[in-house]
DNA sequence: GCGGATCAC
DNA sequence: TATGGTGATCCGC
């Protein structure tokens, strides 16, 4: 907790020095902030017709004074400090471009790695597949429609607390995702909100795939509501021109059908790749479809004139870091190539250039649930709630409900992290890798009560406990038994001492597992496949 | 390896 | 009066 203390000092000395400017700084850090509490949410589709800035004040006044309005107020104005100090550092970029003939040698030297990076980028280019990717419109709020019909003429919208989403009817008073429900009924007073009921929106999220699998027998969902396909089997097994016009129409025909069958609009995008597939399913929304022909020339030009908001993976912050250098659409990330090779680290860089080249993957397969990295859950709180009893007994219900969902998945994890939110909005995580693997309540709670209790004293908002590198119950077990050469080995799932007797364990594991599923996982075990990156031309300046 | 920050949905 | 839950990734240290 001291640490945490120290920081925020450094921030209020660093505010003070802020809070003596002119007024033109005050009107510039107001409409940051309003931008700020606007949310992620403020290009999404539906809201054409909205006057942005009126929402805003409103979302502003509504905000103004609340601890979740300081805290924000606190990250905006890092965010601006950490903008103007990369701003000066640019500035003597170009001060040292002007002056210094050792830096103008290394500049041009890194401008020409680059562009043979961007070659090679380039020269992988495929533009054989068909790729599409489909997102259903206000996904949450379309099946709450269809199950009562009369939701489809009034405004609407799904949370608690929080808006997951709304309706397009909402969407015309300015009301969105992530938005408090306090809030949007102040923009819309007449709003229905409905509360969440995930396991529905699930089993309507299958029925869905089920339908697309006609299409794409690997078709790789990529969270509740989307799901990218590859359209070339298809179309290459029904001898199906993959002229623009053909495809438009295959894509029109599975919208209708998805339409017909399952009562749910969806819209979608179709291009070369899953990067340009998902921008494009954004471009014409709701119920509609859009096409990225798929020739490199014209994906160029199409990238060029985008926003870089518009690309996934660019959010809230980094676009108003790139907005600092003056950078607004891909084409400017590429105009400024070099110098973003010295702003940004590795990741984000290459990630910059390829995505604003309109280069993406093209593999859609589904890893499922063996992809998956952790598991956790959390909660906030109706009142904060401070250390003691009352606490420890919502974190042991946490690891319950923990406990409940790795055993639903046969997981099992050797590493486990407890999250807090303070009163005061900020966000704390404290992680530890264990001796053993885990996954009941018991051994949960235990660990996560110890980190826990090392933060005391507390006075949070929310609490959650997450569990991390997992692997499978079954082919752990199987693994410890096939590598086991001691005399007596430890239950791997009760931690019993055994004698080292097939037979003997095999029955004694039978109580905890079913001795087929670790069978199946022996014999399936080599399936992964290990995703390696291609070492660029590029990586030579970032290497030490 | 850990914790904070950012991002998506 | 009041601002969610789940999961992933990158970066600095
Ligand atoms: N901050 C968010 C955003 C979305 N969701 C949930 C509710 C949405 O219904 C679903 C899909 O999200 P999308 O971003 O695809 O948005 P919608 O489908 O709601 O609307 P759109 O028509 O704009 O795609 O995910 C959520 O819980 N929290």
């Amino acid at each position: 907790m001291k640490q945490w203390k120290s920081q925020n000092e450094d921030i209020e000395k660093e505010k003070n020095i802020f809070d003596i400017h002119n007024d033109e700084d005050e009107l510039d850090y107001e409409a940051t902030l309003k931008r700020r509490l606007a949310g992620p949410s403020v290009l999404k589709s539906g809201q054409e017709s909205v006057d942005q800035e009126r929402i805003n004040e409103i979302i502003y006044e509504a905000s103004k004074g609340s601890k979740y309005f300081e805290a924000e107020q606190k990250r905006d104005l890092e965010l601006r400090m950490r903008i103007e100090r990369v701003r000066q550092e640019v500035k003597e970029y170009y001060r040292k471009l002007e002056h210094n003939n050792a830096f103008q040698k290394e500049w041009a030297e890194r401008t020409d790695q680059i562009d043979t990076y961007m070659q090679e980028l380039q020269s992988c280019r495929d533009l054989s597949q068909v790729i599409v990717h489909v997102d259903c419109d206000a996904f949450y709020a379309s099946v709450e429609e269809l199950r009562n019909e009369k939701l489809k003429n009034i405004p609407m919208a799904v949370g608690k607390g929080v808006l997951c989403t709304a309706n397009y009817m909402a969407r015309k008073f300015g009301v969105r995702s992530a938005m408090p429900e306090f809030i949007a009924k102040k923009l819309c007073p007449e709003l229905v909100v409905l509360p969440l009921d995930i396991p529905e929106y699930a089993v309507k999220s299958k029925e869905i795939q089920n339908l697309l699998l006609e299409y794409d027998q690997n078709l790789c969902p990529a969270s509740i509501d989307e799901v990218y396909m590859n359209l070339t089997p298809y179309m290459n097994r029904n001898k199906l021109n993959k002229d623009e016009d053909t495809m438009q129409q295959v894509i029109m025909e599975i919208r209708n059908k998805v339409l017909k069958i399952t009562g749910v609009s969806i819209s979608c995008g179709i291009a070369a790749n899953k990067l340009l597939a998902k921008i494009a399913s954004n471009m014409k929304k709701p119920n509609d479809q859009y096409l990225v022909p798929i020739e490199a020339e014209v994906i160029e030009k199409f990238m060029s004139k985008l926003p870089t908001r518009r690309i996934n993976g660019i959010g809230r912050v980094l676009e108003q870091e790139l907005l600092g250098l003056d950078i607004e659409t891909c084409g400017d990330i590429l105009n400024n190539r070099t110098l973003l090779s010295y702003i940004f680290r590795e990741k984000t860089f290459q990630n910059l250039i390829q995505c604003s080249l309109g280069i993406g993957s093209t593999i859609v397969q589904d890893f499922g649930d063996s992809y998956r990295k952790s598991i956790g859950c959390e909660i906030t709180f109706s009142n904060a709630i401070a250390s003691g009893g009352l606490l420890e007994s919502k974190l042991q219900a946490l690891c319950q409900s923990l406990a409940e969902s790795l055993s639903k998945r046969d997981l099992i994890a050797n590493s486990i992290s407890v999250k807090i939110k303070t009163d005061t909005f900020q966000v704390h995580t404290r992680q530890k890798n264990l001796r053993e693997y885990i996954f009941n309540d018991t051994d949960l709670f235990c660990e996560a009560l110890r980190l826990l209790r090392m933060e005391y004293p507390l006075r949070i908002r929310l609490l959650g406990v997450r569990a991390s590198k997992l692997t499978n119950k079954a082919s752990y077990i199987a693994s410890r038994i096939k590598f086991s050469k001691q005399n007596s080995v430890s239950c791997p799932v009760c931690r019993i001492d055994l004698k080292d007797d097939l037979a003997v364990v095999n029955q004694h594991i039978d109580l905890c597992l079913n001795t087929e599923t670790v069978k199946k996982v022996i014999d399936n075990e080599k399936k992964e496949i290990p995703l390696k990156r291609k070492r660029n031309t590029i990586d030579a300046f970032f290497r030490h």
